[in-house]
DNA sequence: GCCAACGTTGGC
DNA sequence: GCCAACGTTGGC
């Protein structure tokens, strides 16, 4: 066991793509990731490591699953398709600016764990998705809130 | 390098 | 739909 399990943990809008989505299709490559600081935590990720997948601009929004990394970054093919909505006219094949990660499904939880319910529950302080205004898509999680998330959902992935 | 204008995210 | 909290762009 060379390194450490990371945790994190990835925003999805359901509209888009959805914990279900995943379930049925058992692994998608997370494209269109547009943000530096997320590109940078995506680059760390590694093979097994675990994933919060959560909801964004949903009704709740919140834990919807877990994920795990089944594919390490690479360049994000979208970048370079200008019919893409991802496209970006800067990135070049030789220096490509943006990756994706390849995402694998675990599992669903019964019921969503809505921020609500992370913001009020005091293990969870400090959580970074929990903060005020906190937009970025992907973030690291403490292995602590990471139990205490699948706890909360009564998840069947152990750590 | 500063910073105003603009665009985006995402909760509500 | 509103708006707070950013990140990015571009003029200077």
């Amino acid at each position: 066991m060379a390194d450490k399990r990371g945790y994190w943990l990835m925003k999805s809008e359901p509209d888009v793509f959805s914990i279900d989505d995943l379930e049925r299709k058992g692994k998608e490559g997370w494209d269109g990731v547009r943000n530096y600081q997320a590109r940078n935590y995506m680059r760390e990720m590694r093979e097994g490591d675990l994933v919060l997948f959560y909801h964004s601009n949903a009704k709740p929004s919140g834990v919807a699953g877990v994920a795990t990394i089944v594919g390490e970054a690479r360049p994000d093919p979208t970048q370079f398709d200008p019919k893409s909505d991802y496209h970006d006219p800067k990135s070049t094949q030789e220096e490509p600016r943006w990756d994706l990660v390849e995402v694998g499904f675990v599992e669903k939880l019964a019921e969503l764990i809505p921020l609500e319910t992370l913001k009020n529950d005091a293990p969870l302080d400090g959580m970074l998705v929990t903060r005020k205004g906190s937009r970025l898509s992907v973030t690291p999680v403490e292995e602590a809130h990471f139990r205490r998330v699948l706890k909360l959902g009564g998840a069947k992935t152990k750590v």
